[in-house]
DNA sequence: AAGTCGGGGTG
DNA sequence: CACCCAGACTT
C-alpha cells in the first residue's frame, strides 16, 4: 500500500492544519498536546495549550508546579486525572537519566497516562519512529478503505483494525504519516458526511459510499435532574469543598438544594442549565435561598471576589455566571474576570 | 468486557 | 436532541 502512503503524505504537505503543537514539536510539547486531545477535538485543546505553554513551558516547570496549580489550568478541559497523569509523568521524566522521553513506544506506554495509542503517536510524532497510532479518527480512515464492516464496540473489530494499521507503518517520515492519517479523519472522512470526493485515497478505497459507512454502537444516557442551592451571606457564597460528593472529587462544588434546611428567596430568579457527564444529561437549578436555621457545618462560605481562583466544575461556573446576570457565552471564565464581574455584582 | 471519567463541537 | 472527539484506567 505505498500508493496510500504516498498520496496521503501529499495531501498533508498541502492540507494540514496550522496547529500549535506543530510550530515546535518537542516532546513535551507533543506529550501535552497528545494529552489534551484524548478525547477532546482540537478547536476546544488550541486555548488550553498554549496557555499551559506559557505557564509550564517544558518538563521540569510541570514537575515541579503544585498539583491544584496543575489541574487550575485544566478546569473546563475535563476527564481530570489526564492532568495528574500528565503531571505524574513530568515527574517520572525528569528523575530519567537523560531527562526526557523514551523513543520506544514499549517504553512510552509503562508511563502514566501513555496507552496503546498514545505511545505510538508520541514515538512516531516526536522522535520519527515508525509505530502505528490508532485512534477514533484512524478506525474510521482505515475501517473504511479496507471495508471492515464489524461492530466498532466488538474487541475484534478493533484488533483487526490495528493489525491493517501496523502493516502499514514504514519508515519514511512517520511524523507525518501518523498525522496525515489522524488529519484526513478530522478534516476529510468525517463520521457522518464524509467528503470522499475530496478525499486523496477515494481511487483506492473499498467503500466511498457516504451511505454505507460503519458506526460505533450506541451508548444509553441516563436522564438526571438536581436542584443546587445559591445562598450568599455576607458577600460570600456557601460551597460544598473538595473531597465529597460522588462527581468531581477535586472541585467546589455548588451544594444540593435541602428542603429541611433553606427557605427560597423571591429574588434573584432560579437560573437553569442542561449539562452532559459521561452517560448522564443533567438538568440542573440554581435556586437562591437562605438558611432555615442554621448553617450546614460542611459547607464553607467563600468569597464571591475569590471564585475565579477556586477549582469550580464547568456547569457550576456556567450557572454562577448566569446567576450573576454575565453571559456565559464565553463557556470557560477567567478567573480574574469572574473575580471582577462577583465583586461588582455582590456590590448591587 | 464493561464502567467511569467532562465538556464542547456539530449535523 | 444524539453522536463524536488524537483514550486510559479500573473492576
Amino acid at each position: 500500500m505505498d500508493h496510500l502512503r504516498s498520496r496521503l503524505l501529499a495531501w498533508f504537505d498541502r492540507a494540514q492544519r496550522d496547529l500549535p503543537w506543530r510550530r515546535h514539536p518537542s516532546p513535551y510539547a507533543v506529550a501535552v498536546s497528545e494529552f489534551m486531545l484524548q478525547q477532546t477535538q482540537v478547536a476546544t485543546v488550541i486555548p488550553y495549550f498554549n496557555r499551559w505553554m506559557q505557564r509550564f513551558p517544558d518538563w521540569s516547570a510541570l514537575a515541579t508546579a503544585p498539583e491544584s496549580t496543575v489541574l487550575k489550568a485544566w478546569e473546563g478541559l475535563g476527564y481530570y486525572r489526564r492532568a495528574r497523569l500528565l503531571h505524574g509523568l513530568a515527574q517520572r521524566v525528569v528523575a530519567l537519566p537523560g531527562g526526557e522521553l523514551p523513543r520506544d513506544p514499549v517504553a512510552l506506554r509503562e508511563l502514566p497516562g501513555i496507552g496503546p495509542y498514545t505511545a505510538g503517536a508520541i514515538a512516531s510524532i516526536a522522535f520519527d519512529v515508525p509505530a502505528a497510532a490508532v485512534d477514533g479518527n484512524v478506525e474510521r480512515v482505515l475501517a473504511r478503505v479496507f471495508d471492515e464492516r464489524g461492530d466498532f464496540a466488538m474487541p475484534a473489530t478493533r484488533a483487526r483494525i490495528a493489525a491493517k494499521a501496523a502493516a502499514l507503518v514504514r519508515d519514511e517520515r512517520p511524523s507525518a504519516y501518523t498525522q496525515a492519517l489522524m488529519e484526513l479523519g478530522a478534516l476529510v472522512c468525517l463520521p457522518r458526511n464524509p467528503h470522499c470526493a475530496l478525499c486523496p485515497l477515494h481511487a483506492l478505497c473499498a467503500r466511498p459510499d457516504p451511505a454505507r459507512v460503519p458506526k460505533k454502537s450506541r451508548t444509553t444516557t441516563t436522564r438526571e435532574s438536581e436542584t443546587l442551592a445559591w445562598i450568599v451571606e455576607e458577600g460570600g457564597l456557601f460551597l460544598q469543598p473538595p473531597g465529597t460528593g460522588p462527581r468531581w472529587p477535586d472541585f467546589w462544588k455548588l451544594p444540593v438544594w435541602e428542603e429541611s434546611m433553606m427557605v427560597p428567596a423571591d429574588a434573584p430568579r432560579p437560573v437553569g442549565l442542561t449539562y452532559g457527564i459521561t452517560r448522564y444529561r443533567v438538568a440542573a437549578t440554581l435556586q437562591p435561598g437562605s438558611w432555615a436555621r442554621a448553617s450546614q457545618p460542611e459547607l464553607c462560605r467563600v468569597p464571591l471576589e475569590a471564585l475565579g481562583e477556586l477549582l469550580l466544575p464547568a456547569p457550576h461556573r456556567k450557572l454562577i455566571g448566569r446567576m450573576l446576570g454575565q453571559d456565559g457565552k464565553s463557556g470557560q471564565l477567567q478567573a480574574p474576570v469572574v473575580a471582577g464581574s462577583l465583586a461588582k455584582a455582590a456590590n448591587d
